[in-house]
DNA sequence: CTGTTAGCGCCTTCAA
DNA sequence: TTGAAGGCGCTAACAG
């Protein structure tokens, strides 16, 4: 008894790949190679091992494949959180577009924690992810620098540290934006505020000034006391909303963010008795699924979490996959989607009424 | 050149285990003893281990660890959609709980569909997770014997085979819903409507019969054309309160079998120019963080994530453990939270002014 | 308490 | 095209 296996652990034999290969009368490595699909298997054989492993019920060890083979086959995926809607949303279009490529997916939130980033790290570092994805729209970007040195290739929305293996997901903001100050302008608002995310985000910086820019090319002067600074919560964007009431005079209009702030302020404008759109137009930031559905359903700019993930995907593939074609950036555009959130500003109906 | 490790695959050192006892001049079981922090380790040796690993920047790789001892440290999560509201708050706190109890977790989302489903399964199975909560409430729990016959520790919501290593979340539906009624009854509704999940359900028949049971507790007669049929989400429970206003006379109070429903009712309400609650009241279910904010906040009854997912952590835990003591049941509890879309029927302040 | 030595389950050269 | 054999990085007996 020198070679017995240590059978203490499990009750069952092991099933495992020599079990197949008894059962098909092949070899191990046989059968390693029908299970890759590796071409120069004969098809007789083939058919034997498949056969051995549908009737043993055996499934392939994924541990032991990723040692073996040095691949794990894993894409990290790093958001902020995931009680926040818009990252389910992106998370989902992720994992369908990973699985698509043959890679699984592992799901880490910092939920804007320090500590928690750095288990995020530890994890994926261990879990020897071949590629990762950091959609956190957050400030927390250099501590990634320890995934850069070991050489994983790494995604980032709009900003990141430029070097060999790093790609950048540009979202263009402006764009959306500017549709969105447009459709108000042609609605007739000249008065329109803007609730901006936290400041230190890069995303939102962008926003606040994506925004100025649109309101110049309207020829609408900014009322610095309507643009206030909110954190991209629900909780936040109704703090700012209350803000914005506080002021002399209020704007006929606000711009959002993004949606949970937009939320926020239909919820406050409800409160102190402000119909919208009727006595104030609201747009939103990012059209989250939950957008369709507020009420007023909300007029929002929409980034598609789908090209987002796609785009993701696709970066990282380039980097893993030899001869693929990394690029440094990839473009991710958005745009206005009208609802009922917006409309013309209070007095211009009363103008048409008294002529 | 006979022992030269293949590097042909990495450029550098593969700094494994190895070099780090090569460096702090011990043995690698010192070192793999100093990590799995193994109390007989000299307190010396594991400082010069501890320094030796921080120099390197050493990080263990988990796929052999699992390998070597047999333990994948992962337990499996399977949910719906990750794109309904409730699941993400059940993640997290699936997750963090399982980091507290030194486990990493694996999502798994069906999206209803069973192909997607056998997916999930086989990656289960694949990582060799030690337990899988199955969170669905739905009927995709047959599809897990695989699981259940490998003897893996499963956790079910209401119910679930009755097999050894299979525990069971049993939520006490009736106790919310009854207090939902008392509450509707003691502001005086007597036209009480119900719109319920897919009654393929558990979860869902479970709740539309612990409503019918309510409303005759309180004595009230049930109105089968108010009781209809909701498939839980947004789009239902617009459809299903469009089925309630086609009625020749419509109920004061509809309450929902989950909180996506009731938006889609308060939707409805305000396309037909309904006000919620002075005209119709709304009661949802879940209290998923979104209900606090819909206009207006809406009642609900509370079902806690965080006590789920502990209750599904802990019956996971004590089967892997050894010396565990695993129950078959964990209770859940349910309780009413009133918030804004609840009020006296339309005829009751009409009433008290023509008096 | 420490080091030696087998494996864990699979992949992958290398020879046949 | 197939099989034999040596790792992959780590854990866990077993001696010392």
């Amino acid at each position: 008894m020198s070679k017995t296996p240590n059978r203490s652990r499990k009750q069952r034999a092991p099933l495992d790949i020599r079990s197949v290969a008894a059962r098909a009368n092949v070899s191990i490595a046989t059968v390693s190679r029908t299970i890759n699909r590796v071409p120069t298997v004969n098809a007789k054989l083939a058919k034997r091992v498949w056969t051995a492993i549908h009737e043993l019920g055996y499934v392939p060890n994924t541990q032991a494949r990723a040692l073996g083979s040095g691949r794990s086959g894993m894409l990290g995926l790093v958001v902020s959180e995931i009680t926040n809607p818009f990252f389910p949303e992106l998370i989902q279009g992720f994992e369908d577009v990973a699985i698509e490529n043959g890679f699984e997916i592992l799901i880490s939130s910092t939920n804007y924690d320090p500590k928690r980033m750095e288990v995020c790290i530890r994890r994926l570092l261990e879990r020897k992810a071949e590629g990762v994805a950091i959609m956190t729209f957050g400030i927390e970007q250099p501590l990634f620098e320890q995934l850069a040195e070991r050489n994983i290739p790494l995604v980032f929305v709009d900003a990141g540290p430029d070097r060999p293996g790093v790609s950048l997901l540009k979202v263009d903001y402006g764009h959306g934006i500017r549709q969105g100050v447009q459709h108000l302008a042609a609605l007739g608002h000249r008065k329109i505020g803007f609730i901006s995310g936290p400041m230190r985000l890069h995303s939102a910086r962008s926003r606040s000034a994506a925004f100025l820019h649109a309101l110049k090319e309207c020829g609408i002067a900014a009322r610095p006391e309507w643009h206030v600074e909110g954190d991209h919560t629900l909780e936040g964007g109704i703090k700012a909303m209350e803000k914005i009431l506080e002021c002399a005079s209020r704007p006929s209009a606000v711009m959002c963010s993004n949606d949970m702030t937009a939320i926020g302020v239909l919820h406050k404008a409800f409160r102190v008795g402000l119909r919208v759109p009727a006595d104030l137009s609201v747009i939103g930031y990012d059209d989250i699924q939950m957008a369709k559905v507020t009420i007023p359903p909300l007029t929002s700019i929409q980034m598609s979490r789908v090209d987002l993930a796609k785009a993701a995907v696709r970066a990282l593939k380039e980097h893993i996959v030899e001869g693929g074609n990394p690029q440094r950036e990839y473009k991710i555009d958005t745009h206005l989607v009208v609802r009922e959130s917006t409309a013309y500003p209070p007095g211009a109906m009363s103008d048409l009424k008294s002529s």
